[in-house]
DNA sequence: GATTTGGTTCATTTTGAATTGAACTCAACG
DNA sequence: CGTTGAGTTCAATTCAAAATGAACCAAATC
C-alpha cells in the first residue's frame, strides 16, 4: 500500500509551475503521509459507493496545507485532466472543496471543507435525496392489484397492501431523518 | 464520474403486460408490481453503493407475500445459483431477511425483515463500521512530519497538525452518530 | 449404496461505471 | 487576430466488481 519514497524531492509549493524533466514515478511526489491521507479517503469514498478518484481529490487537497490548483492536481496524482475536471465540479457541487482566488493568477485554487456536517449535508442532498423522493413517487403509484395476474387471495392481498403501506412509511421518514442526522455530525 | 447512479437499467420502465412476443420469458414471470418493487429497491441498493442482485432478491420477497425457496428465488429472477446463493447469504448476514421453516419441507424458505431499523443497523454494523473504525487507526498512526520531504514551514506544519486532529475528531465522531441514526429510524 | 435434491464454492467471463485522451471552448495577453 | 494557458466535453477504452456456471458437497430418499 505505502511504498517507499526513492527520490527526494523537496517540499512542493504551490507557485512551482516548472514541470520537471520526465520523472515517470509520478507517485514519489507524494509524501508518506500524503498517501497515507489520500488512502484513507479513498476507502471512505468506495464505502459510500463514490469513484475513487473523488477520494484521491478530496484526500490530497486536505493533506496539503495550501490551496492546489487544477493542474497542481492533475500533476501530482497523475490523473487525467478529465477525471479531475469532473472530480471537482462534483466535489464542488456537494460542498466538499471551495475555490479560493489569488491575486495575480488566473489559476482557480481548491482547499477542502473541513466541516463534516457539510459534506454529509451535501452528500445527503445530492445523492441521496433525490432517490430518496423517487422511490416515493414509485411506491404511491403501486396498487395491491398490479401484484397478481389472475386475482389474489384476500390474505395475500393484506399483506401486500401492508407491505406497500410500510414501503411509503420507510420513504417518508427516510426523508425527515437525514436531515437530522447531518445536524448531529456538526 | 458517478453522479446518480441511474445509467442503464434492464426492466425498469413500468411494462406493458401484453408485452413483446419474444423478450425475455423468464420476466414474464413477474407481475407489473413485482417488476415495479424490485426496480426500486435496485435503485436503493445502488444508492448505497451494493450489487443489483441484492436489491433484485430482496426486492423480490418484499413483493411476494409468501416465503420464497432458493429455488424459486432463481427461476423468478432468472438468475444464477451462484449469485442467489452468495446475495441470500450477504442479506442474512446483515438481518435483511429471515429464513423460515416448512413443515415436511427440507428447503429453507425466506422473508423479508419490514424494520428499516433493523435492515440500516445491518448495513452500519457490516459495512460501515468496519470502515470507520480502520480509519481510526491509520489516521493515529500519522503524525505531521510524515507530510514533507524536507522541513514543513512553521504553518504548514500547524495546518497539517489541525487536520490531522480534526480528522480523528471525525472518526470519533461518526462512531457515536452512526448508532443513534439506526434508532432514530426504527 | 446409489440417486436425487438443495445448496455452496470459486475460476472464468461479462458488464457497466470510471477513466482516459484528444478535440474543443473561452479568456487573457502581446 | 494569433498564440498560449486554463479548463471542459464526450466518445472510446480500461478495469474491477458482479454474475455466471460447472464442479462439488452433504443430506435426504429410493
Amino acid at each position: 500500500m505505502s511504498r517507499p519514497v526513492l527520490t527526494s524531492n523537496r517540499s512542493v509549493a504551490p507557485a512551482d509551475s516548472v514541470s520537471e524533466p520526465e520523472a515517470e514515478a509520478s507517485r514519489a511526489l507524494l509524501s508518506v503521509g500524503e498517501r497515507e491521507i489520500i488512502a484513507i479517503f479513498v476507502q471512505m469514498a468506495q464505502a459510500l459507493g463514490a469513484p475513487r478518484s473523488l477520494g484521491e481529490i478530496y484526500g490530497l487537497l486536505y493533506a496539503t496545507p495550501q490551496p492546489l490548483a487544477f493542474q497542481d492536481i492533475v500533476d501530482r496524482l497523475d490523473m487525467s485532466k478529465g477525471s479531475v475536471s469532473q472530480g471537482l465540479r462534483f466535489l464542488r457541487s456537494v460542498g466538499a472543496i471551495k475555490p479560493v482566488a489569488r491575486a495575480g493568477d488566473r489559476r482557480e485554487f481548491f482547499e477542502p471543507v473541513l466541516e463534516l456536517r457539510q459534506l454529509v449535508a451535501g452528500f445527503l442532498r445530492e445523492r441521496l435525496n433525490p432517490q430518496i423522493k423517487e422511490w416515493g413517487v414509485r411506491a404511491r403509484a403501486l396498487k395491491p392489484d398490479d401484484f397478481s395476474f389472475g386475482v389474489l387471495a384476500a390474505d395475500d392481498r393484506e399483506t401486500v397492501s401492508k407491505r406497500l403501506t410500510k414501503l411509503k412509511a420507510w420513504q417518508k421518514r427516510a426523508g425527515t431523518v437525514l436531515p437530522v442526522v447531518s445536524k448531529l455530525l456538526g
